[in-house]
DNA sequence: TCAAAAGTGTTATTCTTACACCCATGA
DNA sequence: TCATGGGTGTAAGAATAACACTTTTGA
C-alpha cells in the first residue's frame, strides 16, 4: 500500500519496552468488525453489497457496512460471521478478511472523549449466494423504513465512517479472487451451466474480461468441472449441460497461478 | 482464507446495539503491530528476516518479530514504521499491511488474568534493501548477547506467540509482490544489472523460477527499464549493463495483471 | 587463452484472441 | 422457420520454455 523513499522517521527518545512501560502513552482500543457481503444477482447482471441503516449516532440515518464489536473469547472471523448471520441466512459463503483500519480520527466517537478510544475496524469480504440468501430483516416490515438491503455497486449512496473506500478495497479483492481463485464455485448453485459461470465472471469483472467460447474453453480444458450429463431449459434456445466442480481436480492446481479469465 | 459450507450460526439471543449496549461482554484490547522485514542478501543468496530476542516474559529469551504497541495518535502504519525505525536505518523500503491476528488465546498474557486484555496483532510486511540497512543494536556489543539480527529463512528458530505463522504469512505476500508488482526495484540500488534483479527474485522465488534468459527478455521487453549507458564490471568477465527503473513507464501499466516472472 | 560473467538467438510448443459457424429447442 | 440460447472450430499472432551460442572482460 505504501512506498517511501527516504523517509523522516520521528525520533524516538525512549523506546523503552513495548509492555506497559509507558501505560498513559498507548492508545485504548474498541475493536470492530465490518463485514463487506457481496452478493451477484445473475438475472439482472448487478453486483450488489449489503449495506444496514445505522440508527444511531454517529452517522444516524446513514446507510453503513453492517459491523459489531468484538466480545470477550470471540475471534475475530467468529465476530464476523456472527455479523453476517445476524443479517442474513445463507447457505453457501465464502469469507475471508480483508483489512484492518485503524488510523486515528476515522470514527468521530473518539474525537467527543479527550485522548479517547480509539476504534478499529478489522473488516472481512464476503461472497454469499444471492438466490438463497434471506435477509433476516425483510423488506415488508410495516410502516417502519427499510433497515437491511441489496445494493447495486452502480448507486451505493453516501456511507457511515470510512465505510465506501472499505467497500471499494473489498471490490478490488472481489476481482482478484474470481481471477486468481474457484470462489465462483462456492457461490453458484451445486450443478450449474457454463452460462451461470459466465455470466457471474462478467457482472464482476466488466462486460469485456473475455469472450464467452474462450472463456468456455478455457475452463472446460482446466479439467476442473464435472459434466453431470444433466441438461436444463431456460426459456427457449438449446438446452446447456449442467457442471459441478470437482475439488479433487483443483487441488493440484491449488496454489499454482493459474488464471480463470 | 476460510470457506464454508453449510455452516451452522451460533445462535444470537440479543444482538443488541453494537455500541456499548452491554459493555461487559466486550472484549478489551491491547492493539500491537508487528513487522515481517524481509531483506535479501544478493552475494550469498539468501532471503532473510528481522528477528529480537524478548528480554521480557512471555517467551523470554525468544526470538520473535519486532513489534510495538500503539500509542495515541498513532495510526497503525506509523507505529509499523517507527517499530522499524527503532531497530534499523535504511534509505529505501516498501512496507504494507499483511493481516491482522486476533484470535483469543494467541498470547499467554490473556490468560493470566480471568476476563483478560486481548492481544491483537496487526502485522504489516516490509522489505528493505540488506546492502544499507544498519541494525540499531548492532551484533558487536560487548559481552551482551546479540538481540537483533538477521535470520536466514531457511534457519527461523522458534519463535515467540505465533510469529512463524506471520513469517510463513508473509513470505507468501512476499513471493506474489515480486510477481505481480515492481517491489524488486524499491529495495534494490538507483542503478543495477540485470543480473541484481535476477538474483533478487531467484531468491526469493527459488532457483527454478525463470531461465536468466528468458527473464532478462521479458524484462526488457517490458519497457521499463531505462539503460544507463554505463557499465560496471564485477570481477572477471564481461561488464554489465547499468538499469534505471522508469516509473513513468510502468505507470500505464500499473493495476495490469502484468507478471515478473 | 581460458574461464567467468554478460548478453543474444532459435525453435517447438502452448496460449490468446477474435471471430465465424453449427446445434437444439420453443414459439 | 426463425429467433434464442448453447456449443464448436479455426487461424493469426503472442507468449513460454528450453536451449545453444556469442561477446567481453580479468587472470
Amino acid at each position: 500500500m505504501t512506498s517511501i523513499h527516504s523517509p523522516s522517521y520521528p525520533t524516538v527518545v525512549n523506546p523503552g519496552s513495548p509492555i506497559a512501560d509507558r501505560p498513559t502513552v498507548l492508545a485504548e482500543f474498541v475493536v470492530g468488525v465490518d463485514n463487506v457481503i457481496f452478493s451477484v444477482d445473475t438475472l439482472e447482471n448487478r453486483l450488489l453489497v449489503l449495506l444496514v441503516n445505522r440508527r444511531q449516532d454517529p452517522f444516524a440515518g446513514y446507510w453503513s457496512l453492517p459491523g459489531t464489536l468484538v466480545r470477550q473469547g470471540e475471534s475475530l472471523e467468529a465476530a464476523a460471521y456472527r455479523t453476517l448471520s445476524e443479517k442474513i441466512r445463507v447457505k453457501n459463503l465464502y469469507l475471508e478478511q480483508l483489512y484492518t483500519f485503524g488510523g486515528p480520527d476515522r470514527d468521530p466517537r473518539e474525537s467527543s472523549t479527550a485522548y479517547g478510544t480509539r476504534y478499529l475496524s478489522v473488516s472481512y469480504f464476503a461472497l454469499v449466494r444471492y438466490e438463497d440468501a434471506e435477509l433476516i430483516c425483510p423488506p415488508e416490515s410495516g410502516t417502519t423504513p427499510q433497515r437491511i438491503r441489496w445494493f447495486s455497486m452502480e448507486q451505493i449512496p453516501d456511507l457511515a465512517f470510512d465505510h465506501r473506500r472499505i467497500v471499494q478495497y473489498g471490490q478490488r479483492r472481489l476481482c482478484s479472487k474470481l481471477e486468481y481463485s474457484p470462489v465462483a464455485f462456492e457461490v453458484l448453485p451445486d450443478t450449474f451451466t457454463l452460462n451461470d459461470l459466465y455470466q457471474l465472471y462478467s457482472t464482476v469483472l466488466g462486460e469485456n474480461f473475455s469472450d464467452y467460447s474462450n472463456f468456455r474453453a478455457r475452463l472446460l480444458k482446466l479439467g476442473i468441472l464435472q459434466d453431470t450429463g444433466e441438461k436444463i431449459t431456460r426459456g427457449a434456445g438449446r438446452p446447456a449441460s449442467l457442471y459441478r466442480f470437482d475439488p479433487d481436480a483443483f487441488a493440484p492446481l491449488k496454489d499454482k497461478p493459474l488464471l480463470f479469465v
